[in-house]
RNA sequence: GGAGGGGUGGCCGAGCGGUUAAUGGCAGCAGACUGUAAAUCUGCCCUCUUACGAGUACGAAGGUUCGAAUCCUUCCCCCUCCA
């Protein structure tokens, strides 16, 4: 491996984000130099939150800024509205100015949880590439930049040979996307003296494309860096849940769902976990992984907390830890799990219990809640359910006038009576 | 525009007139084993129904037939090739 002397590249080898980059020794060199490095990363606005794996970028930028450099964050809106086919294989289908104004709005605030913004001269800024892609004229496009990208090398690149190898279509508007990405460096290295794009794997392509056209176009060397793809052990695709991904915004994937997908992790992942997404030391780290057996859950416990802390704050994070704890450690009925409201008069009249599984969102239609109840995975109040038609009534109301329902041993949700 | 090949349940992929709510694999859910892990084994896996059963469903709409995912017609969409 070759040794990096620069704070930033030490952090990132150390903590494993390195995986590419287009002159490691040279950009060494140049993070070393008294002056802060600007770099950026680009996030589409695909949807109105970021997800698990949007952070591992993110942390980069954190990083970066944390070791004395300038991080730019690049909103697309602009390359929204043509889609990244990297990785994909089929196109996205279009989004609205609206919709990408939406998301636009919904992922700005998650940053500033990360990055410091500002005028200072490490201080994050954050800008959007609908401004300068959306008055381009394409003639004059074509001429200037056209000139620099052949179809040959263009065909060569992962995000469309994958494609055409699969015989999957590949629109001619999706096929420009990587033009558009190097414009964007080229536009950031002349108007904020960027010199280094950072990305996830899948974007190595669209990085090279960038730093090739600002050498050609300006004659500045400006650099690219690459993290690995968040994976499990499985080789399976991280951050994404059967009902999707799993986001950061808060409404829409509770913390407490949050801890527990994080607290639910492989234990072959604690490690690369612990030094993505959480700033503990690395020796504390390396003491973590080397847990063994059953003691490992303490260092999942530990990841669970830092990661929703990261995301969600500390007192937040406290909060569903301690939810957790008493839910799986005590066994008892905590607050802070998912709660239903049921009023008080349709209670007295008692509720089918595969009706109002059904309601409590821990089954999808009242076929799957008698399923589920018919092998043995439904409980109330931690008593086994037998009977799908029995009735709840608030005489199934523990001490503090909740009901607490199962679906299996890690899903939980409360009952509570309302008007 | 022409010629050929396709569109099946979350995905992949069989079926090609009845015995098909539709083989199989993956994903998912639950149970057992555990450590809120992995691996493994077991069950479930369209909707409604305690069940019996019923209703929807194989790109869309019509048609042939006692009976169609399977045959015919039209339409829509995708792929490959075109001196």
């Amino acid at each position: 491996m070759v040794t990096v002397r620069s704070e930033f590249l030490k952090v990132m080898q150390e903590r494993g984000f390195l995986h590419q980059c287009t002159d490691l020794e040279g950009l060494d060199k140049r993070l070393m130099e008294d002056r802060p490095v600007t770099a950026y990363i680009g996030f589409d606005a695909t949807a109105d939150s970021l997800h698990l794996g949007n952070l591992m970028p993110i942390m980069m930028l954190r990083w970066l800024q944390n070791t004395g450099h300038k991080p730019i964050v690049l909103m697309g809106g602009g390359t929204s509205k043509v889609g990244d086919p990297s990785g994909k294989d089929e196109g996205r289908k279009l989004l609205s100015e609206q919709d990408i104004q939406n998301n636009i709005r919904g992922i700005k605030s998650i940053f500033s949880q990360f990055l410091t913004f500002g005028d200072n001269k490490t201080d994050a800024v954050m800008v959007n590439n609908a401004d300068w892609l959306g008055s381009l004229n394409y003639i004059d496009f074509l001429r200037d930049f056209g000139k620099h990208f052949t179809i040959n090398r263009m065909l060569s690149f992962d995000s469309v040979k994958l494609r055409l190898e699969r015989e999957q279509p590949l629109t001619f508007l999706e096929f420009n996307y990587m033009i558009l990405q190097a414009y964007d460096f080229l536009e950031l290295s002349k108007e904020h003296g960027c010199v280094l794009q950072m990305g996830a794997s899948d974007q190595w392509g669209n990085i090279i494309n960038g730093v090739e056209l600002v050498r050609r176009v300006r004659q500045k060397e400006v650099f690219g860096l690459t993290c690995p793809l968040l994976l499990s052990g499985a080789g399976k695709k991280m951050g994404k849940t059967a009902e999707g991904a799993v986001w950061v915004n808060a409404e829409m994937f509770s913390p407490y769902q949050y801890y527990q997908y994080i607290r639910n992790t492989d234990d072959a992942d604690v490690g690369s976990m612990l030094r993505f997404f959480t700033e503990l030391p690395i020796a504390e780290i390396e003491k973590l992984e080397k847990l063994k057996g059953s003691e490992i859950n303490e260092a999942k416990k530990i990841l669970a907390f830092e990661v929703t802390k990261i995301c969600h704050g500390e007192l937040e994070a406290k909060l569903v830890a301690e939810t957790a704890r008493k839910t799986f450690e005590e066994g008892v009925a905590a607050e802070g799990l998912p709660t239903i409201t049921i009023p008080s008069a349709r209670l007295a009249g008692g509720i089918p219990v595969f009706a109002l599984f059904k309601e409590a969102g821990l089954a999808a239609s009242n076929a799957e809640a008698r399923r589920l109840i018919a092998g043995g995975g439904a409980r109330i109040n931690d008593e086994k359910v037998s009977d799908g038609q029995q009735s709840v009534t608030s005489a199934n109301f523990l001490a503090d006038n909740t009901i607490k329902l199962s679906a299996g041993r890690k899903k939980h949700v409360l009952v509570v009576v309302g008007e």
